[in-house]
DNA sequence: ACCGATATGTTATAATGTAACAGGCGCTGG
DNA sequence: CCAGCGCCTGTTACATTATAACATATCGGT
């Protein structure tokens, strides 16, 4: 998966990730209550990682009772079911691509819209895998968020 | 560079980066004052990431006028020399191994005993390289962190 | 209906990081 | 010399991100 282009459908999008979340859930009994389901939705409400707090804000204004756990414990859930991902150089949360297949998850950042891209990418994997090997070091979780420029932005001349 | 043997003499290490450090802010024109020095030594007094109010409570112990500003203004000077990093996955920093050669920076870190090692791999930078510009994607700064165990703590059965 | 496990509500606080302004120190040019 | 400028530091206040701890509620199985 890489950049979207601007002007997709983002609307499937959404209810693809939805779709996922809730067959995900489903073989794993775990339970996608009704406030971990709209957190979703909210992550996924664009391409762009959002912090927990601009989560919580949103929720007070939909009438939800929110304090910061509520919305840290539904992103722990989302986190351990594979349905989010954080990224650590923005304190941020962004809707996982790939729900179901266990993966690392490594991003492309677009420092100009803020964009994020999941990068499914085994040659990175391995490369760090064999680098790892090499000074045994026995790996268990990889981060990986290159920052850059993404394509749309790069021809809209973002980079000059 | 990889993890040091647990009995490795650091006191060559501490006076490594230290000469390091000087030799570069000279060729540099910068100037490592009193206190950036004394930041860069506790970042290294050991190879585990240290966070800013740990240094913090150290300098003021030591008598120096502390508060975050003096201890952040610090790392963002060692950070644009190069001569530390920050390791995002626990908001901590860690002496660079390599000052002077400009590099990205990637790092395995021990879970078992906290320990980081900069790790010297152009195969992950070029894999990287490569699944970014496939996607169409300009690179201008990249994150690795990998969490596992290092040899020591395999070798001493922490990951049973 | 009851029980145990899980989920949520609520209050308070911890941990990390910045803004903004004042003052000082050292160099450089007149 | 000393005036001016740039950089560095001191200080106060505050913003942002995250968690602890405990009470209450809800769900699912028996």
């Amino acid at each position: 998966m890489s950049f979207p282009v601007p002007q997709h459908d983002h609307g499937a999008c959404i209810r693809g990730a939805m779709d996922a979340a809730e067959s995900a859930c489903r073989m794993q009994g775990a339970r996608l209550t009704p406030i971990r389901r709209r957190v979703l939705e909210l992550v996924w409400e664009n391409h762009q990682p959002v912090g927990a707090y601009a989560l919580l804000e949103t929720l007070a204004k939909e009438g939800w009772s929110a304090a910061p756990p509520t919305v840290y414990r539904a992103l722990d859930f989302l986190l351990r079911h594979g349905l989010v991902h954080r990224i650590a150089l923005q304190n941020a949360f962004v809707g996982c691509s790939h729900p179901g297949e266990p993966h690392a998850g490594a991003f492309l950042l677009c420092s100009h819209c803020g964009a994020a891209a999941e990068l499914a990418d085994l040659s990175v994997d391995r490369a760090i895998a064999e680098a790892a090997a090499r000074n045994g070091f026995s790996v268990t979780r990889q981060t990986i968020e290159v920052e850059g420029l993404c394509p749309a932005c790069r021809a809209g001349g973002a980079g000059r």
